[in-house]
DNA sequence: AAAAAAG
């Protein structure tokens, strides 16, 4: 198996790769550093998941490893989709480095202040990390020229698209010189990409990771198929189902990433959850940069058990150990499933999805089950029998706002009330008892904070071997553009 | 139909 040591990497990026306890590259990462060392052009065609991010900041360390970066004329543009991703990609250059203190970056993102960004680039870097509103946005203010840069990356490029980045990118391309080296990195290839990387690549080394044999069958799913008993209580009834799936999963649930449709969701299921004594908090693109920095991190290091986000969240983050991903809403785009879902059972973990379907929700559903080509559990909704299943759920949410500490225990001991039994009732009886209620532990407490959850502690110092720097490839996610529209 | 990114 080829090494790291055998890719004619800068000996001090080997040391840092090292460091960070990895030995052996990932199939993107095995494929895509040997053309960009040679200066050539890559198209990687891989999901997030398969150490995409490490197999251009480490070519691009090597090659920047000699020279240095002038005023304002940045070497280096990684481009990237959103902030958080940004930021991801600029912790994973702080982690390879190490042992480089002379090279220079600077994260240009929006919902922060210019100034210290303009201080950067004034002083010149050697790689500039950015979303591209943010970075256009410097060029215009006439503090950046892209003049100098050797190697542009665009990452992420089929989500720039659905953004509608791609004018903007066409842009940044046309004022970077075009002798310059571009590391192209898109998870499916679309005409509209095609047509670019058509036009800005040449003659590149195309690296496709190779599709997985089996879809994702670290994670387990399952759907909770769910009609409130009125429409208006649609929004209660469905919070407190999430509640009880929650609270099901006891404590095999250690952290989740719980996904809403609508960002006005978001804020009110974080705060319903909140309110119940669960350790919860959104995220958003309509809150602040500040804040998002701060609960992404808070989530990150163990000290935030479950974070309610919108999309925003969906691709690309690397959260190593979260238990549960909870899609509270059925996205309307069935590829999100597969994103929001992989943020799940990552770095070879198992992990589990679990979904509440309202019936409007339905023909999103099916789609759902046709592109992952795998039948989902579903679990009834254990409120649907009920006389009046708003009434409890009522009396609850209108008492003042409850003491912060025994979310757990409380939830425990709501569910070993009589009155309050969630016994989940299972449709499909084989894989699906483990839904029931387990009987409760004597002792239940927090889950205690996770170690390795730092930079490069991914998938170590547990039982699951992880090979490279990537983590594991939902298989499905890999299927080629033409695949999935067959379906 | 919504989210994200520049404000």
């Amino acid at each position: 198996m080829t090494k790291f040591s055998d890719l004619n990497l800068d000996p001090k990026v080997l040391k840092a790769i090292e460091d960070a306890g990895y030995e052996s590259p990932t199939p993107i990462q095995a494929g895509a550093i040997p053309p960009a060392l040679l200066g050539q052009d890559v198209l990687g065609i891989a999901q997030t998941g398969t150490g995409k991010t490490a197999s251009f900041t480490l070519p691009m360390i090597t090659l920047l490893g000699k020279g240095r970066a002038r005023a304002r004329m940045p070497r280096s543009l990684v481009l990237c989709p959103t902030r958080e991703l940004a930021a991801q990609v600029a912790e994973n250059f702080d982690t390879y480095t190490k042992y480089h203190t002379k090279l220079t970056k600077a994260l240009l993102i929006g919902g922060v202040s210019f100034k210290e960004q303009d201080r950067l680039i004034d002083k010149g870097v050697d790689v500039l990390i950015a979303t591209p509103g943010r970075l256009l946005d410097h060029v215009e203010r006439g503090k950046l020229l892209l003049t100098g840069v050797q190697v542009m990356v665009v990452d992420e490029a089929d989500r720039m698209l659905d953004m509608g980045f791609i004018p903007d990118i066409e842009r940044i391309f046309s004022l970077t010189p075009f002798t310059r080296q571009t590391l192209f990195f898109s998870a499916t290839m679309a005409p509209e990409i095609e047509r670019i990387t058509n036009t800005f690549l040449s003659n590149p080394a195309r690296i496709e990771v190779a599709r997985q044999a089996t879809s994702s069958e670290n994670i387990e799913q399952v759907v909770m198929m769910f009609k409130a008993s009125r429409k208006d209580r649609e929004g209660t009834e469905k919070r407190k189902a999430l509640r009880m799936l929650i609270d099901n999963e006891g404590e095999k649930c250690t952290n989740a990433i719980i996904f809403c449709n609508r960002k006005m969701d978001v804020d009110t299921v974080a705060k319903s959850l909140k309110k119940y004594g669960y350790d919860a908090a959104p995220i958003h693109g309509d809150l602040d940069q500040s804040q998002r920095t701060k609960t992404l991190d808070a989530f990150r290091d163990g000290s935030l058990r479950f974070l309610i986000a919108s999309d925003v969240a969906a691709r690309g983050l690397d959260v190593p150990a979260v238990s549960h991903v909870f899609n509270y809403d059925v996205p309307s785009h069935a590829e999100d499933y597969v994103h929001r879902i992989g943020r799940t059972g990552r770095a070879g973990r198992d992990g589990k999805a679990m979904m509440i379907c309202v019936p409007r929700d339905e023909k999103n559903f099916d789609a759902i089950e046709k592109l992952i080509q795998k039948t989902v559990t579903r679990i009834d909704n254990p409120l649907a029998g009920k006389e009046d299943p708003a009434k409890d759920v009522q009396a609850v949410e209108a008492k003042p706002d409850h003491e912060e500490k025994p979310k757990r225990t409380r939830s425990r001991s709501r569910k070993s009330a009589p009155k309050e039994d969630v016994v989940v009732v299972v449709e499909a009886p084989a894989e699906a008892v483990e839904m029931k209620k387990e009987p409760a532990a004597p002792e239940v407490q927090k889950p205690a904070p996770k170690e390795n959850r730092g930079r490069g502690g991914r998938g170590r110092g547990n039982d699951n071997k992880v090979v490279g720097l990537g983590d594991h490839l939902p298989g499905f996610i890999a299927m080629s553009f033409e695949e999935r529209s067959e379906n």
